[in-house]
DNA sequence: GTAATATATGAACAATTGCTCATATATTCA
DNA sequence: TGAATATATGAGCAATTGTTCATATATTAC
């Protein structure tokens, strides 16, 4: 398959926003609905600000959206390509 | 969902494997079919110790598989896993 | 207005990564 | 055997990454 060098930065930077295993908890607790920043902080032990940092990748990436709600902001995930892509790299992990 | 620790990093290793523009540039020319180091380094414009050594962290995550024949080692997608993971981040990325 | 809370962001630093270069190993051919 | 070819590997280095810490912005409550 013959693939422009554009695309392959592309899709590398996609799966890089999947190759860091503080992003990939965050992506596991998303998968059930929506999470404020503190509410992940505090489910992964990590500092908030940590998390927030983390989630701007993955906003830029398109993989996570924001909703402001008052002072909170909830993340989701941003289509079902993430969990999908999430679930197959699963499979590979438990049955490889 | 819950994730251990464990299947976490395993899964961001997973993705780090396919989180670099050589290594999907890699993956893309395999999905055709198996081909020797050389002839990647030739269709890749990159030294045959580069493909090498991002060959290696490709069969240590068993996404490629090795086949020696002679002076020339053939390399091929490992399971059906990876070419599934490649489209689906390809779909993201294009109607993304 | 001020204080408190929730999140975002920039700088800095250690750790990791991907390459090059030199060298090693393995195979074929003369 | 020795030279040539194909691949693998280790050291070293620049570039990138993920965190912490300090600070900034935004919203709410008083």
């Amino acid at each position: 398959m013959k693939l422009t060098e554009l695309k392959a930065i592309q899709l590398a930077e996609l799966f890089s926003a999947l190759s860091d295993a503080s992003r990939v908890r965050i992506i596991s607790l998303l998968m059930d609905g929506e999470m404020s920043v503190s509410a992940l902080a505090k489910g992964l032990k990590m500092t908030e600000s940590a998390v927030s940092h983390q989630l701007r990748g993955l906003r830029q990436m398109h993989l996570v959206r924001a909703r402001k709600s008052g002072r909170q902001v909830f993340y989701s995930l941003d289509d079902d390509h993430v969990s999908r892509l999430f679930s197959l790299g699963l499979d590979h992990v438990q049955h490889g």
